[in-house]
RNA sequence: GCCCCCGUAGCUCAGGGGAUAGAGCGACCGCCUCCUAAGCGGUAGGUCACAGGUUCGAAUCCUGUCGGGGGCACCA
């Protein structure tokens, strides 16, 4: 991705997508800061509690600033003092109109309708770059999700980790992060011997013999087609062979298929990554010890033995000397071990050297995404890279909830013995992948998510995603309507508008939610939360159907009217909308609808 | 026993320390000769689990209690 800054675009410009927030909190700082060199306020006061937001009563104005109330013990003077002299100076600013003192001190701003035509009109202008934010300032940032062990088809809760990562991802690209997508391969442990096993009898079986699929091995099917691959490529040589003999053999062999299942699988939800990453890759190369010789050096490896843990002791607990991570001096619980007994690396030692090797590939800012079953690791992960980064880089980890699917009116009960396990496949082939990928992005990461097969394929309000998809319909309808009546009604020559008509409060109300737009990219990304995209997305069709609705009962409010320019203003505001609509739909991952069949 | 997440309308859930806490569903009352009624408007519904604390101001931050879920050395 490009940063925007290096477009050469200056700020402030029509091109320059903008951000009426922040340019209205820009300005709050500006005069505060001039008040303060006039010595109205004191010098060097810390500004960064200084908010601009809309206000939840519209009455309240079109914004509202906190500043003399955050600034006024700070300051040493009354809160509405300060407001009244912020606002004597504010009015001379040609955007507002009035900026009066409310409550215990707010300062409420109503801003020159002149103001949401200029986002219209940037909106149209930037097309589906608008709200694009610079925030990131190109600062790399890895995001690893999945990360599901290959060792079978991904199922419902891996769907839900694929696209909030994914969505995260085109949500920080949109930001000005330089994102990197991340997959984790968990293929140096014991479960992908179990695989290869698993998958050995399955060659057994392809050349005639019985199967024993053993207790604690995959009896999946899926297995199956990898048993004949291994005959088509090795016969029947790994036949009668102790296991040492093929166990590699088919362990990679498997562990490649299987991965290419994987990926196979998130191209049906549309997710790429951009790195693969393996675990065993890791093994034998030195990596893991270097990045524990990283950490003896700090002082936070040495040899111990841990006290077994209050209340619940394992019944197998035994006093072991064994090699430690001092992970307790950056916030975790308890000391970590790193390696068995039997001398081999714990998981968590290769997991600490594929974090060093994110650090050390110069990253800025790292994002784990797991299921919430591995809340556990946080704690230590989070210790592992401050000790590792020496600080510099902040690793955020996102937890994924548990989604229940629901059939019929009641919940679904998955079970690998019963075959009602759900995979990605069923679910992206029965509700398709645009419904899934914006049912999951429904519900905060860390809440736990009803998927309603009977709801999802519902054609109407109660499903979210046709809802937004409709309020987009609606407009690419009014804009083929427009080249039917021969009105000229290209994003250009609606931005030339004189979109000074739409003054009813529907519409203006309509053109301030498209305002909103910028400064949501930036809330959603700095707290990682791709959910609000959607929310936002939700109540944004939501005034577009209000408004298409006013039309009904009052014609004047119609896009389409017997004056080309009539139409072409209010054109305007409703392609901006599906321009909104359509840019955060392509974070969410899911294609903006032309027309509902 | 310890750690993490959650607790907001009957139900499912939003809500960056700001003003009178919101939406959808369900219930009730309305709106199509008219750009897609696949939609919209309205009414009703609340001790933001509880108790303290910080703050000019707390659903939001801190501590504790209760309730639900997840996790707790040689499994990933």
């Amino acid at each position: 991705m490009t940063p925007r800054a290096a477009s050469g675009i200056p700020p402030g410009s029509e091109e320059e997508v903008m951000n009426l927030f922040s340019d209205i909190r820009a300005l709050v700082v500006d005069t505060l800061g001039q008040m303060a060199a006039e010595g109205a306020l004191p010098a060097g006061l810390d500004l960064s509690a200084v908010a601009v937001e809309p206000p939840r009563d519209p009455a309240h104005g079109d914004m509202a600033t906190n500043a003399a109330m955050v600034l006024a013990k700070p300051a040493g003077q009354p809160p509405r003092a300060i407001a009244e002299a912020l606002a004597a100076r504010l009015a001379a600013d040609p955007r507002l109109t009035a900026a009066e003192v409310a409550g215990p001190g707010f300062l409420n701003l109503r801003l020159d309708p002149a103001e949401w035509q200029r986002v219209v009109r940037a909106a149209l202008a930037a097309g589906p770059e608008f709200g694009r934010s610079h925030i990131g300032a190109g600062q790399k940032v890895n995001v690893e999700f999945v990360s599901a062990n290959p060792t079978g088809p991904m199922h419902v809760g891996h769907t839900r980790g694929a696209v909030f990562g994914d969505a995260l991802a085109n949500l920080l690209d949109f930001a000005g992060f330089a994102v990197t997508r991340e997959y984790y391969i968990n293929d140096g442990g014991a479960q992908v011997d179990v695989l290869a096993r698993s998958a050995y009898e399955r060659y057994r079986e392809a050349n005639g013999l019985e199967p024993e699929i053993r207790e604690g091995l995959y009896p999946g099917d899926y297995l199956i087609p990898v048993g004949e691959a291994l005959k088509q490529t090795y016969g029947t040589a790994l036949l009668d062979k102790p296991e040492s003999e093929w166990l590699v053999t088919v362990r990679n062999f498997a562990t490649h298929r299987m991965m290419q299942m994987i990926r196979e699988d998130l191209a049906l939800l549309n997710v790429t990554m951009d790195v693969y990453s393996s675990e065993k890759a890791l093994y034998g190369t030195g990596r893991i010890e270097a990045a524990l010789d990283r950490l003896r050096e700090m002082g936070l490896i040495y040899e111990g033995v841990l006290e077994p843990p209050k209340g619940k002791t394992p019944e197998d607990w035994e006093p072991r000397e064994q090699t430690l991570f001092r992970s307790t001096a950056h916030g975790d619980d308890v000391d970590r071990p790193v390696k068995k007994s039997d001398g081999s690396w714990t998981y968590f030692a290769p997991d600490i050297a594929y974090h060093y090797d994110k650090v050390e590939r110069g990253f800025d800012m790292l994002i784990d995404v797991f299921g919430a079953d591995h809340g556990g690791y946080v704690k230590r992960m989070k210790a592992a890279v401050a000790a590792l980064s020496g600080g510099r880089v902040p690793l955020d980890i996102k937890l994924i909830q548990l989604v229940k699917l629901w059939k019929n009116g009641e919940p679904f009960k998955m079970s690998k013995r019963a075959g009602t396990f759900v995979t990605l496949r069923d679910v992206v082939e029965q509700a398709g992948a645009d419904v899934t990928r914006f049912v999951m992005l429904t519900r905060k990461n860390d809440a736990a998510l009803d998927f309603d097969f009977d709801r999802v394929l519902e054609q109407s309000k109660d499903n979210p995603v046709f809802y937004v998809q409709y309020a987009h319909a609606r407009v690419c309808s009014v804009l083929r309507r427009a080249a039917e009546q021969g009105i000229a009604a290209d994003d250009a020559t609606l931005a030339a508008a004189d979109l000074s008509r739409n003054g009813h409060e529907s519409e203006i109300a309509l053109a301030k939610k498209i305002a909103e737009w910028p400064r949501l990219v930036e809330i959603a990304a700095r707290s990682n939360e791709p959910h609000r995209v959607a929310f936002y997305l939700y109540e944004l069709a939501s005034d577009l159907h209000s408004l298409w609705n006013r039309g009904n009962e009052d014609t004047s409010l119609r896009f389409l009217q017997e004056d080309v320019a009539v139409s072409q203003a209010k054109i305007a505001l409703a392609r901006a909308v599906a321009v909104v609509i359509s840019a955060g739909l392509g974070i969410l991952g899911v294609t903006p609808a032309e027309e509902m069949r």
